[in-house]
DNA sequence: TGTGAAATGGATAGTCAAGTCCAAAAGCTT
DNA sequence: AAGCTTTTGGACTTGACTATCCATTTCACA
């Protein structure tokens, strides 16, 4: 589930093509996240990336598809941070850390803004069949990123074998999700740290020893 | 918090302008769910509610006011709902009868649509102060709901007082929520089901006897 | 039953966004 | 350097949406 789920017919771009190609998605990935997709126009985009209308639809088909690649800057940007924190699991100690980043990084914005792919993904998943695809794909990335972690736990006999890092992750992954959303509404994280903390105590269940 | 965060500057309206009121906001609230409040024009509920355009802007100041009503009702349909379920909580067999009534819903829906209010969170939260507003105390009043269910647990005995069902409910309401976002995403109740059960395995831990 | 307020119908102004078009500039290839 | 492809600029078409306006009808109430 991991294959390339929107396969843009690859035009050939020349080095300059592609440096423009990634500042028009850079530019539409930030006004996206803080506008949302259907509050972000094609001119704010165009100013923001100080390009012409022409090269917008030169490098995307039409706004759908360049949706689509923001879809995919967001998921590559979310997935590789979220993948090197979470490869590091192996203790309890480290999933507390990992949930003290997460915290934090949401204290840090004020709460301002959710996930960037949870937002996508309610605006778009009854909207734009191959966005919810894509959409669903990053999220199975994300939570088997979770997955590896807890199995790399029940491994290294922190956590026994009895728990399952399948259904576990994506309760992780929920709580997350969930947490953010209840976050941005009342801009308060302790909707979020109530959902990890809550998950981190149904995972220590399955610890092996009390504590780290 | 319970207070009325939209005191729209009540005309006076007579039975049929309250019913035709009524009728616009029902419209808006079935179309914004559907296609969101960006994704739904004032053309599209004049012609669902089956009245003239003249009517909408008669009742409402602008379609900002139109949606703050729309999330009125949404947040009466679904706290209500949920208050009445919630309010038979007496036990951890009532909580898991809870969760799959939940469950139920949104495999009988197909998984399509997520939480109205989730939804319309993640689209105004940033766009619309008052909106946001308005959506943190409906959240507060559902995780209000659940907690006083889990208290009743405590007072019966059926939880230790070593429970805090401030911080659970706000993690249930949490896991729930991003339950749906990932399951609207998906097509599937997985993780809906993995995070109610592991929100319920948690509150398991203060029970006083295992099982019900 | 008459009078003013409320409700309604429908046309329309004003704005703005999506996407197109074509000419011109820049860049690669040989 | 010629010739072809890629890239760019910017005007423009088309269409849709929000909100307004005013004439007309319906209704409440005295």
């Amino acid at each position: 589930m991991v294959t390339d789920l929107t396969p843009e017919p690859a035009q050939p771009l020349t080095t300059k093509g592609q440096a423009t190609r990634e500042r028009i998605v850079r530019a539409a990935a930030e006004l996206m996240f803080r506008d949302g997709v259907a509050g972000t126009s094609t001119p704010a985009i165009r100013d923001a990336a100080g390009v012409s209308s022409s090269q917008i639809y030169h490098y995307f088909a039409d706004k759908e598809a360049l949706t689509r690649a923001v879809i995919a800057h967001q998921t590559q940007a979310i997935v590789d941070t979220q993948s090197e924190l979470l490869g590091r699991l192996d203790s309890l100690t480290a999933l507390r850390a990992w949930r003290d980043v997460v915290v934090q990084a949401e204290r840090d914005l004020h709460c301002v803004g959710g996930c960037p792919l949870g937002s996508l993904s309610s605006e778009l998943a009854e909207h734009d069949p191959s966005a919810r695809l894509a959409l669903a794909d990053s999220f199975s990335r994300w939570s088997g990123a979770i997955r590896d972690g807890l199995q790399r736990m029940i491994d290294r006999g922190v956590l026994r074998a009895d728990a399952d890092p399948h259904k576990l992750s994506l309760a992780m992954l929920a709580a997350l999700q969930g947490g953010l959303l209840l976050a941005q509404a009342q801009r308060n994280s302790a909707a979020l740290e109530a959902a990890l903390d809550a998950m981190i105590e149904r995972i220590e269940q399955h610890a092996v020893a009390p504590g780290g």
